[in-house]
DNA sequence: ATGAAAGCGCTAACAC
DNA sequence: GTGTTAGCGCTTTCAT
């Protein structure tokens, strides 16, 4: 069934059946009427793949996240949706799983899907499918992870703030040996998570020790193995600072089989403050980011730049969201 | 640029540029070659818009869950996209956000982008969304949530054995007066979560008092609010059987509140073991759902139906996956 | 206010 | 092994 058998039960060209459905107001009220009621009878559906072909635009855009399973990206998701919803939007999901391939691989089926744009939260920070998108001048805005060698529309927190200020509150806890747990990065200096916690130990005077600064897969395996490797290299650390919550939980797990105690034996500071933090025992201090709202600002631009037509790749812009440092129960003080 | 631009670049008709594209054997290797070096020089790539509305195929799927925001659904977001991905389909996600309105417009919206078939877990038991699925012969499977009124493929856990089996745990240390928390449900009678608790406080001849059968909205807020009821209403309760582990969260957080310990003035036991379950304080004791194999296997059944176009609404099944019972720490012995 | 016709970019049947 | 052609179901310009 399609809009010229539509067109046929009401005696009418399909033109004008097109028309009616696409709410023209150059029509006939009779005549609307006639065929919303063969069209409700019918429980006729359009095909939208027939009406992309030919207006190239398909109402859906692309999300690309690294890691379906954290609860990270959930929030986030909830606040792009919120969004499309309102707007007659679908999105379609992709998890990458920190996978440049499969990113690639992803980003190539989106564009051969023609999506309207692209949210991403790329798998590093020198990602060839965020270079493509650029190349191909697809709509696009880069979530969390800012691109290292290319300026691009991004959405995120001041993740040099967030690990100064958190840094800083150990500091004032009396806290020297700090261990901090950063995402691979292939370029290491570029870490603005990283540059905020050595920022906030010189100005404190403290030497920073190698071994201080580490690199783990972001998540619960990550956080497991490094409080795993530090407390076997018996290195004398007295907090670690970790790039996302989940990698806390990580710690939190091998502390458990370690019978290490959290605070007393080692204090942990997360980031990003997921539903589960302040359920956790102890509950975790760590640096709220606003998920909801960062989802929702990126799909927000990203239609902006789909409806305007005026992505431009020189019109690009970093937007920065407020963070707050949530105090709870995993920080020890050491005075 | 589109296939014509490629063919004229090589000299050559777009057919041939097509059958290149597809992977079809007859085309001479010097001719391939030449083709694929072009479409890699150019960086082109197929408009799946137009493939699609020749083959009628799209190679997304549509997905619907109720609850973004539930770990739930998480896991079995990433068995689904597990098979996907190794069959380069895409997943078009939708949250319904238990509101059957929202549901049906998604619904269609789906419909209209063509997309091959549709993943369910419905807003609820008695889903119009389904219904339309049912009428339209789409390919679709039901998630989880078993539809009273007609006859699908629904992968989901027995949640009579379910709650049989938490409800004997608690009954076999020592609690009698048992509250159960179901979700919202059309129909009561047909809730086999609510059933099998019955049934095993039947046979342990129980007196089952109306205020234990309860029903809220299966998230945080729900057990918040269920739990606060309880303690306002000053029933004895010993025990709190949720339907999910998102509304024991919600137990925990009004307990905390309220001065309540758990396990020692209150037992909780939930249901899904989402990845929270076991870090909470005190951990929780849950039934564990094989949440990623829900996924892989919806998927693995829907993708059989559409490679086979052998969809057939009589030809429909229900496949049970096993469940097991997570022996933690909110549950106090009280013989 | 309505209709006729061209065309979006691809596939696939058919011809050679 | 390759080319020609019709057509998938819409939109949209142009005519009336």
């Amino acid at each position: 069934m399609n809009i010229k058998d539509i067109a046929k039960l009401a005696n009418i060209s399909k033109s004008t059946v097109s028309r009616v459905i696409n709410n023209d107001p150059k029509v006939h009220k009779d005549t609307r009427e006639k065929i919303l009621q063969i069209i409700k009878n019918e429980s006729f559906i359009p095909n939208n793949i027939a009406k992309s072909l030919k207006t190239k635009k398909t109402k859906v855009i692309g999300i690309l996240v690294p890691d379906i399973g954290n609860p990270f990206y959930y929030e986030i998701l909830r606040g792009i949706e919120s969004l499309l919803d309102k707007n007659n939007f679908n999105m379609m999901l992709c998890n990458t799983e920190y996978d440049s391939k499969k990113e690639l691989k992803y980003i190539s089926l989106l564009m051969s899907k023609k999506v309207d744009g692209i949210i991403i939260a790329p798998s590093s920070s020198i990602s060839k499918g965020v270079n493509l998108l650029y190349e191909k001048n697809i709509p696009f805005v880069v979530l969390d992870i800012i691109q290292d060698y290319i300026k691009t529309n991004c959405v995120l927190v001041n993740h040099f703030k967030v690990s100064y200020s958190a840094t800083s509150y150990l500091l004032k806890n009396g806290h020297k040996e700090i261990f901090i747990l950063d995402a691979y990065r292939e370029n290491k200096s570029l870490s603005n998570f990283r540059n905020g916690f050595i920022e906030a130990m010189k100005e404190n005077k403290i030497l920073i020790k190698d071994y201080y600064l580490n690199e783990a897969s972001p998540d619960i395996i990550g956080g497991y193995k490094t409080l795993k490797k530090i407390i076997n290299s018996k290195y004398n650390i007295t907090a670690i600072i970790t790039i996302c919550d989940l990698a806390a939980v990580g710690v939190y797990k091998a502390a458990k089989e370690l019978g290490v105690t959290i605070p007393d034996d080692i204090s942990v500071i997360g980031n990003d403050d997921i539903p589960l933090a302040r359920y956790l025992n102890p509950s975790l201090t760590t640096t709220r980011q606003p998920k909801f709202k960062l989802g929702y600002k990126s799909a927000e631009i990203l239609l902006d730049c789909i409806k305007n037509e005026n992505f431009n790749k020189e019109n690009v812009k970093i937007y920065e969201l407020d963070t707050k440092l949530m105090i709870r129960d995993s920080i020890k003080r050491r005075i």
